[in-house]
DNA sequence: TAAAAAAGTTAGCCATGACTAACAAATATA
DNA sequence: TATATTTGTTAGTCATGGCTAACTTTTTTA
């Protein structure tokens, strides 16, 4: 068994990159991930992510063979949980008592989930009462670890008439949650399907009293439940 | 004039060399700072500090010459007093609402102090209702950043008869930290000098109803404020 | 004041994590 | 199946911020 306790020498980048291995296999439930669309979801050169993969690869936190795709191990999966886990965390503090908006939490977050210290985080999930969900609507996971994801679609999944709730919204870009608050949605927002157009998969969706018309992309962005 | 707005493409280190210039020039207000001085306090060697002392000259943070002693600008000083400003806000917070005990806050408000979000620490300060201590007992610089020393003299400045009130530790080492809370003193102790021993310059102080005798080193690193 | 000690500087090295350019392997498509 | 095209790899470069060893300047002190 590889040590438990070296969990915490890990560097910044290395983290970044365990948390977007993390991201792309499980979370977009990519079937495979290859170190090309690694580089492209992190912005840096596929020299830079194959480079770095290696490094994983000898610390054991990834597995794959040349010229193949890209896995992590339990290990590398335990990282990436911790770090979701303190970024989720600290969204949630940011929103709920520092005022900071739905769209604004991302950055800073990204910048906190990398300090090291079991104390701080589990001590704010404490003071926060062991909140389950963060701001964007997604799980936390639980001190031991525990990662699990709602139930929820995309909204461009849906078709006429389907009535469903806003769950979540994809928190990669700052000008989309920036668009999305805008519009008047907000976590937990009931929206029905009025229309879906062919020629461009454009959506029209009501919710409160408003009607909007989203994009294919928009859509493929907000995650929902399906209200039955 | 320089660009007010630079402020944040500081690296960590950059960071740290400037508040570690302040802490030697203003805190400990020693005359002259040297190149080997701030090598020692940073616990790298004397080529690294000379190094990033160029560095910081070229950006205008820092002014010497050549063999000569180091001084900050006006602008140097200012990142300092922002940091020092983060770094007290966040032990405040580690302190009062997390559970965190006086020598635990260092190490994590170190990490944390780094952080790049303006509306991040002036929520925090707001959150806190504008503090103006931190849990050391000394003072929080203002959003203005606005920089008051308390005055304060060490411990072993006073003489027998003298009484006295806590105001300030020196936070450098957990240790010392630890040693201080366990002998039962706090922020605000009453203390009474019972007794300066000449051959070694230990004391004897009486605070509550506990009597203890102190080394010279450990009153050098006990701030007070002499009460008349 | 001259030699010794301390303080400051420089040169050259290392690791990390970016990059580009060139190349190799795998996959897609004509 | 042969050839594009895409994907992955390697070699070599750069900046940052450490380091040691050697050197120079300043300060101390005998």
């Amino acid at each position: 068994m590889t040590n438990k306790y070296n969990l915490n020498n890990l560097t910044k980048s290395e983290e970044d990159y365990l948390k977007a291995l993390f991201q792309l296999i499980i979370d977009d439930n990519s079937t495979k991930v290859g170190n090309n669309q690694l580089a492209d979801y992190l912005k840096v050169s596929p020299a830079s992510t194959n480079n770095m993969v290696k490094k994983l690869k000898t610390k054991n936190y990834v597995v794959s063979e040349k010229y193949g795709k890209l896995d992590l191990t339990e290990e590398g999966k335990s990282i990436a949980v911790r770090l979701i886990r303190k970024h989720r965390l600290w969204e949630t503090f940011l929103c709920n008592y520092l005022n900071f908006t739905w769209d604004e939490v991302h950055d800073v977050a990204e910048q906190l989930e990398h300090i090291k210290s079991q104390k701080l985080i589990n001590e704010l999930d404490r003071f926060m009462d062991f909140p389950k969900k963060d701001p964007h609507g997604e799980l936390i996971p639980n001190a031991k670890g525990e990662y699990s994801v709602l139930p929820k679609v995309t909204l461009s999944s849906l078709v006429e008439g389907d009535m469903c709730q806003l769950v979540a919204v994809n928190d990669g870009s700052v000008n989309f949650l920036k668009y999305v608050s805008e519009i008047g949605l907000a976590l937990s927002s009931e929206i029905k399907i009025l229309e879906v157009r062919e020629f461009d998969k454009s959506i029209r969706i009501q919710f409160n009293t408003v009607v909007e018309t989203v994009t294919r992309k928009f859509a493929d962005n907000v995650f929902v439940k399906k209200v039955v």
